[in-house]
DNA sequence: TTGTTCGTACGAAATATTTCCTACCTTTGA
DNA sequence: TCAAAGGTAGGAAATATTTCGTACGAACAA
């Protein structure tokens, strides 16, 4: 089945190079391909034009994306809200490595060197909201 | 450069299917490929007993596991410390979906319609003990 | 001893994902 | 008008990952 008029849950995983390019869309809005080609170069890594399109043009058929044809330089935009398929992502990510349980993320993530005083205190701060607000 | 060497961070990620097998190694300790095998199938998914020896044994070149060849029935054992691997993929999932940010994540997490009340009082609670250690 | 079971090794096929070449059309500027 | 620049479409190659068939040796039971 595909869900492509369903706005928001992607019926399909996007890969990771998808991923990028909704980054991309995401952060922009509507794009055209070549837009997002430079974004990509400049942000991450050399792809050439075709490639991009490529991609793009597949992400298409599984409906990632949406485009708009009126014009020669389509303009391509997300069929997936950014919240939401970044949820499915994590999701899948905490089941995997996480035998599902958020605390068990947070407590790798509290534990990890990577995480800074400064974000450890925003956390903590987020919590403290989350309480007067109950 | 090949660090099979080194006892903690594999020099390479493990794909989906070899994160599959660490985890069954990270939980059983040193493990035979027929457990390995049966533990898949009954955790997971139908898998060949020859694609799970295969798969062990590309590991086993990339330095993800160590094995004891001393019995015909070779021992299989985690080559990458649990946490650190899953440490690894956690931060490339933090840079990849919130910008670097634990702090992005969190927010996901506790506006997350998956992660359960419990869930939120238990993350509430383990930061309370942050605090009261500071 | 001998056949059956269970092990490893390894090539190769099947899939999934990514990249790029090429054809061909439209726009634009000299 | 016409060449150059820039679009899209789509096939096919390149990679990465996963799966499995098959050969062959060791163990074991009859």
């Amino acid at each position: 089945m595909n869900d492509s008029k369903n706005k928001n849950t992607p019926s399909t995983e996007p890969t990771k190079a998808e991923l990028e390019i909704l980054q991309v869309l995401w952060r922009h809005g509507p794009s055209t391909v070549r837009f997002v080609n430079e974004e990509l170069n400049q942000q991450k890594r050399e792809v050439n034009y075709s490639s991009t399109l490529k991609l793009m043009q597949i992400m298409f058929e599984k409906g990632l994306v949406r485009r708009d044809e009126s014009q020669m330089k389509h303009k391509y935009e997300s069929a997936v809200e950014e919240s939401v398929t970044k949820n499915l992502l994590l999701n899948r990510f905490v089941d995997t490595l996480y035998e599902g349980s958020a605390t068990n993320l947070m407590l790798q993530l509290l534990g990890n060197k990577k995480t800074s005083k400064e974000e450890i205190e925003a956390i903590k701060a987020l919590i403290r909201n989350l309480e007067s607000d109950q």
